[in-house]
DNA sequence: CGGCAGTTTGATGTTACTCAATTTAAGTGG
DNA sequence: CCACTTAAATTGAGTAACATCAAACTGCCG
């Protein structure tokens, strides 16, 4: 699990809250904050960050601000493969590979540090903290994976909206002290739809079903969880 | 890509093949065969090999036959999240785990080889090339889950059913050499359906439906596609 | 020959999609 | 702060895709 802590690595940290793991180990290995192996910007919201089959030198990270993954089909068609937060690698993976095999977009405005992959790479060999951190990430990233494909697979239109909701709480609850359960939600119902394979249409009704259920509301860019047990027995698969 | 070749570190190697790049590297660094830190053994068809939540000490890597990595939820639903092929390791991020998130069953008889953890990590810090090989192994993961997403989540079952065919035959001859297209084709309609998230009474369906229209036969075990270019404009997301 | 697992087919039901109209919310400039 | 504009969410009606249930068919093996 995550833990609460400001974000170490990035100059804009004071808007946010970023420290992941993997971030801390980072900064353990770097004297310097700022160094100059690293940039960071301020990115408009809806702006696309990286685009699938794009050459970077960079490793990204998510200092800010919400963003999000996704595969774009040539007919229109799009699939949200995760949701960034603050902390969070692009993907563990881009690591290793200096090709983007999926694009990214700012949800809300966003900062975003990059890190040269190279100097990443030298600070994986010269501290083994670093890497079991990424190797983590992986794990985490995995598992995570794993779990949609099961939702998108196995469930229900209610089943995989409630288990994105708990998914993204827990996320945020991990990186911000959250009280009377309500919790930042800046996604578009648009982007609920992309992200569980549903139309926008779809998830309202779901939705209308849950706030009259006494579920859940939101409103404001505020979810909030009036029946936790409830959206519990629904979405959590095991 | 991968390379055909024969298994290198199993020592059923003459019933199978293996040879992904991670096996070769690992026997690269390992002087004598069957060492004693590896151990084999044979599983009949449908055998469980691995349960979701259960400690190992062992990586495992499928050396011969088929077999596939799932959940299991309460109700008896169940997602396919990926089949092994020879050379498989069970999941590249397993290197750092000491628990599966997934449960394994073997599809054929199969053959299974598990090295133990300790061994296996010792040799990725004294060998470079082991750690890229895992690397891109994580990387390779990552990407076809991305991609089983998009088709989870976009596609329609003709699509799904065609892009899951195409995957696999991609994979096969990779590992044996295929003439006049036909492919080694195990699979039972359940487990179609349960990768795809369809019913195998739509499976069927589908199934006939590309056979009427001259795209693919599946007979004895031999997926023999008829028309390759027609099933491709189906399944294949770019 | 009987039994079993797997596949196929038909009839019917349900879930989620499409299309279209309306309402609500969120900005924007005066 | 209010009219105006635009994006997002909601609602209704009709439809398509896929699920469910049940029966029949196939190949295989003892």
């Amino acid at each position: 699990m995550q833990t609460v802590s400001p974000c170490v690595t990035c100059p804009h940290r004071d808007q946010g809250f970023c420290g992941t793991l993997m971030e801390k180990r980072l900064e353990e290995s770097s004297a310097q904050q700022r160094a100059n192996w690293q940039h960071h910007r301020i990115v408009p919201a809806g702006k696309q960050i990286a685009t699938r089959n794009e050459v970077s030198e960079d490793v990204f990270v998510l200092c800010g601000g919400w963003g999000f993954r996704f595969f774009q089909l040539p007919d229109g068609r799009r699939q949200i493969l995760n949701f960034l937060l603050p902390g969070d690698l692009f993907a563990a993976t881009s690591v290793f590979e200096q090709r983007f095999h999926f694009s990214v977009k700012a949800l809300t405005e966003a900062q975003v540090s990059g890190m040269r992959r190279e100097e990443v790479q030298a600070r994986l060999d010269a501290n083994p903290r670093i890497l079991m951190a990424l190797a983590e990430s992986c794990a985490a990233e995995s598992e995570a994976a794993d779990k949609s494909l099961t939702a998108l697979g196995q469930y229900s239109a209610e089943e995989r909206i409630a288990h994105l909701l708990l998914h993204l709480m827990r996320r945020i609850a991990a990186r911000s002290v959250i009280r009377e359960q309500r919790y930042p939600f800046p996604l578009r119902q648009q982007h609920i739809a992309d992200a569980v394979g549903l139309t926008t249409v779809h998830v309202s009704r779901i939705f209308s079903l849950f706030r009259d259920r006494g579920i859940i509301v939101v409103s404001d860019g505020i979810l909030t969880v009036v029946n936790l047990p409830e959206l519990e027995r629904i979405g959590v698969l095991n």
